[in-house]
RNA sequence: GUGGGUGUAGCCCAGAGGCCUAAGGCGUCAGGUUGUGGCCCUGAAGAUCGAGGGUUCGAAUCCCUCCACCCACC
């Protein structure tokens, strides 16, 4: 029996339903993050309001604190936060090149230094394996290693058939029944190579797959152009999962290109300096304007925070660096994701996914053309040496 | 009233004859954040340096007068 249903496809969209040992989740679907068992700011019934049936957490960080021990005695990652949907944790291997600057790869693992007060570790895939198995979670992530966005090629094939190896390592060392292993693929900005990393990971088998390394500050164009040739080559009946990504015509687009899956940590980050997504547009609570708005957010947004307070109130919470601020500004950005794959599946359902589409991104002001274009000249200027 | 101190952007302040076209922080105004540190990063606006006079090639800076505020003593 298979853990994921396809229901239909409207063009490479799809709709489906993923089963875990904690709920069936509606596909396409957007995961909040909660890397250090908690979505930020919230608690569990306000996560369940938000109607989210899966939130992400991290390995790198509980594994650090508390520690994986402490949440095994306590009764595993779901009774130890009280949330009772499905958890997916991420291996750590993004956070190892992320957050650690002094962390070096060999074939057996990865050593690194915590952040957290510079103490030494060493993760191997079976360990990685082990400490998700110890939490508890719902789908687990195979230990993977991402290549910087200006890694030479060499550097990058390299990483790419380590994470194949340890792909093969977790499959081997993964025990448990009641969850389920991902493979992540890597590959990084080259067409071959992404192809070669999705036809290996495909002969293993495994209940699901992700698509790694993208959304690094690479031109936008490059990471649909790297999404598109993942997913044409990934098995149809297993869910896909870009991980990282996005913003909300992110989102769109993604599915667009037949992704099932999608976490980001934007959504919740931004919500903390203000910036909130309309179906307009994204604001900045800050501004000036708001700050007399009887109005909420957004009139048509059903989340509480838009449901009792005026743009106005969430104004003065944020010129007031009050707590409160966080939340509102958290419950209406998360609400909003959720809601907006919602309506994208319901559209692929019907088979209107591209009307749908092209409404949103009609109705939707993207990013200044202004700061994309300083963003690849960015980018591009970082990659300059290997060119030369 | 006498003695002392302080006056530089909305607020706190740096500067002590020329590198001042006056620096920084907070605030204000606007951007950014993509497998999470509520951090942080980037821009912008905003100052006839309390007022007037003088010395000097040149004054926020030195001198004089006045004004305002603070402290102490009457």
């Amino acid at each position: 029996m298979s853990n994921f249903n396809l229901i239909t496809t409207n063009g490479a969209a799809r709709a489906g339903e993923l089963t875990t040992a904690h709920g069936i989740i509606p596909t396409p679907v957007f995961m909040p993050v909660g890397s250090q068992a908690t979505v930020k700011t919230l608690v569990p019934d306000e996560i369940r309001a938000l109607e989210a049936p899966i939130i992400l957490s991290n390995t790198y960080h509980l594994y650090l604190r508390p520690g994986v021990d402490i949440i095994k005695k306590l009764g595993g990652l779901h009774r130890f936060m009280d949330w009772n949907g499905a958890i997916l944790t991420d291996s750590g291997g993004y956070q190892v090149f992320s957050l650690s600057a002094l962390s070096t790869v060999s074939d057996e693992g990865v050593a690194f230094r915590s952040h957290i007060d510079g103490s030494s570790h060493f993760i191997t895939p079976e360990k990685a394996v082990a400490l998700q198995e110890g939490f508890g979670s719902d789908i687990a992530m195979v230990l993977d290693e991402p290549s910087p966005s200006d890694a030479p090629s060499g550097k990058v094939r390299e990483a790419m058939e380590r994470t194949h190896r340890w792909a093969e390592r977790c499959l081997t060392a993964h025990q448990r029944n009641d969850q389920q292993l991902f493979a992540i693929v890597q590959g990084g900005f080259d067409r071959s190579m992404r192809r070669c990393s999705v036809e290996f990971l495909s002969s293993l088998d495994f209940p699901g797959y992700a698509i790694g390394g993208l959304s690094l500050g690479e031109p936008k164009e490059l990471t649909w152009e790297m999404v598109r040739h993942t997913t044409q080559y990934l098995p149809s009946r297993k869910p896909r999962y870009l991980m990282g990504v996005g913003s909300p015509e992110d989102l769109i687009e993604a599915v667009g290109l037949g992704v099932d899956m999608m976490d980001c940590v934007l959504p919740t980050r931004v919500a903390r300096n203000g910036a909130l997504f309309t179906r307009r547009g994204r604001i900045n609570i800050n501004n000036a304007a708001f700050r007399e708005q009887g109005a909420p957010i957004e009139e048509s947004c059903d989340c509480y925070t838009c449901t009792h307070f005026s743009a106005a109130y969430v104004s003065h919470l944020f010129h007031a660096q009050e707590l409160l601020a966080y939340r509102l500004a958290t419950i209406h950005n998360l609400r909003f994701m959720v809601r907006l794959m919602q309506d994208i599946r319901t559209a692929i359902l019907s088979g209107a996914f591209d009307s749908f589409r092209q409404q949103f991104m009609s109705d939707y002001r993207i990013t200044d053309e202004e700061v994309r274009i300083a963003q690849k000249q960015k980018w591009i200027k970082a990659r300059k040496p290997e060119i030369d």
